[in-house]
DNA sequence: CCAAATTGGGTAAACGTTTACCCCTTCCTT
DNA sequence: AAGGAAGGGGTAAACGTTTACCCAATTTGG
């Protein structure tokens, strides 16, 4: 069996009340027991019971992340900020993943909250539909959604402003000569899906743009993409540009149109969103809407600690502006 | 105060023996007093603490993973395979993320064991550096490599056959009559880029090739494909073919080939590793070596339910087959 | 030099569960 | 009808820590 505090104790001469200050420091023993101690522990090789301590505690020192889909790669990016930020604060990141459906997420919840997380950090599915997941979690426990979040739900928020990304979208193809523009984008399921698309729709009758032209919804995923390009080839008219509503997306259309042989930029424009690792190795290099993966996190973890410093705190969602990077997908800088 | 077990016992006038018996279902209890219970149990949004269970219990119903750095999209496939088979065991996956660091990698392991884990799945950032990181393990706790291993070091490991896949890819270029072949992979630290490295040196030999073309090792990111893809340019002889140690590096080689206008497959062939979501839609579509995601997660389960339920079992290292995908970057199928 | 404060040690309660053990009914079995 | 088994309830110990509280010895201050 695995060594006690109590048999460092006995080992070491000393209660178990002195085993304890030593090894977590947390009051002043005399240098001669201090090392009877260490010794002690040393030799049974001791670990501390994170579990009992917790229990006695009343805290875990653990925050819980939900992601709808690991395999997304724009998650990691915000998952690997958010550790970086959490880094050097005492407290460890348990990652757990939605797999795109609710009745998991929920069931994720579940398990985070039983297992007493300090707090809570979520990018929920679905606008909707996680409800129910989030209703779950104790007002005991402090929650931020991240990136997405459900509709008229009191929770804070921290996201990139998806109608103002969007629209920078727009008004670049605009810019570039691009008068009919297609959407492609994810089903209105997820909030960022929902305000991605408002903010097409608004940005498109902004500039005062032909609005008759399709707004294909379907998944976040490159699959999906394809697809879409085909459905706009078969379509008959092409649009000048397409906007999607994730890189992924736009990196199946891209694939699509150049099997197709649509040129893209000549004929075609597409950009992105998020900004993912692969956007940039893209062919042609994907011009997409930057999503500042720091700051969020950075953010993020802000929230957290104001809630958990005090839990009154009224709920925040904060919205940070995001930024165009432009490439050769939209016939590149200049 | 969230509500405990006691307070419901109160509540619903049984004791807490009774309570936790309706709760978990562990003994029969007559359905008077179980309604009785269960109506407490939801009046009180009663939650039951893990943390005191598993104190009590002695297990937690919990696995944990290590992943090397899960912005590395081959992992979070790795993840979610193995996610699915644990669905409907009853247990709970808590994933983090090493950042590529063996000293954060030591820390999730002792952050994990401290939390009492009843299972470890690790895929270790190094060959040798890791071993510290997995040494702390007790023995009490099962682990299980996926994917990577540390040297000499006594623990179950599933992963693919490195060489054999490598091996697969030589034999495919020089088939489609590669005759001078470079290799581009990551730097000889962690065991899959040991390996790979080792079955390209065979495979060349085996084949007669000449054995004087680059070997350039850096790490497995695209950043260094593209480096890399620099480099041989700059040497002057282009090779025949380039066999990359992944698909990202891969991806950075084909996007910086593509830059500088040397046709792929036509002036050079090009193959990647592991067939991440991405290899299909890169320009050209890349031939790689696939590895099976489920095969490894389900092996890599079965490993560890066979240590959980006997320690003793001997240590056992399972390499599977890995299969080539041959797409247009080696001048597609046929 | 005495009172007060400080220091450094120990005892035991508490955290929230689960479950071994005990006890009282009730129901079979012969 | 007696004996035993089975059923269903409760009491309390245990899981491994931390820490409030207590106490003795020492130091400090006037």
């Amino acid at each position: 069996m695995t060594a006690t505090i109590r048999d460092v104790a006995q080992r070491a001469g000393v209660s178990v009340a002195t085993a304890s200050r030593v090894l977590t420091g947390s009051r002043k023993v005399s240098p001669i027991l201090a090392e009877r101690v260490n010794e002690a522990a040393a030799a049974l090789d001791y670990r501390h019971n994170a579990v009992a301590r917790a229990l006695r505690r009343g805290h875990t020192n653990t925050v819980g992340m939900i992601v709808p889909e690991i395999g997304n790669p724009f998650f990691p990016a915000i998952v690997e900020a958010v550790e970086r930020r959490l880094q050097g604060t005492g407290r460890d990141l348990f990652l757990c993943d939605a797999q795109q459906d609710v009745a998991i997420e929920r069931h994720r919840v579940h398990a985070l909250i039983a297992r007493q997380v300090d707090g809570l950090i979520i990018v929920p599915v679905s606008a909707t539909a996680s409800r129910a997941a989030l209703a779950d979690i104790p007002g005991s426990v402090p929650v931020v959604q991240v990136d997405r979040f459900v509709e008229e739900f009191a929770a804070d928020w921290v996201g990139v402003d998806d109608e103002l990304g969007i629209g920078l979208a727009v008004e670049h193809v605009a810019s570039r000569g691009a008068h009919t523009i297609a959407f492609v984008s994810a089903a209105l399921e997820s909030s960022s899906a929902l305000q991605r698309h408002e903010g097409f729709e608004r940005a498109i009758a902004r500039l005062g743009l032909p609005s008759d032209f399709p707004r294909l919804l379907g998944t976040y995923r490159a699959e999906w993409g394809r697809a879409a390009a085909i459905e706009l080839l078969h379509s008959g008219a092409l649009p000048d540009a397409v906007v999607c509503g994730n890189d992924e997306i736009a990196v199946g259309v891209l694939g699509e149109f150049r099997r197709r042989q649509v040129h893209v930029p000549d004929r075609v424009l597409v950009t992105g969103f998020d900004d993912i690792r692969f956007a940039a190795l893209a062919d042609p290099p994907l011009t997409t809407v930057r999503q500042p993966h720091e700051q969020l996190a950075a953010e993020c973890i802000r929230l957290l600690d104001a809630r958990l410093a005090d839990p009154q705190t009224p709920v925040q969602r904060t919205a940070i502006a995001p930024t165009l990077v432009i490439r050769e997908s939209t016939g590149g800088a200049s």
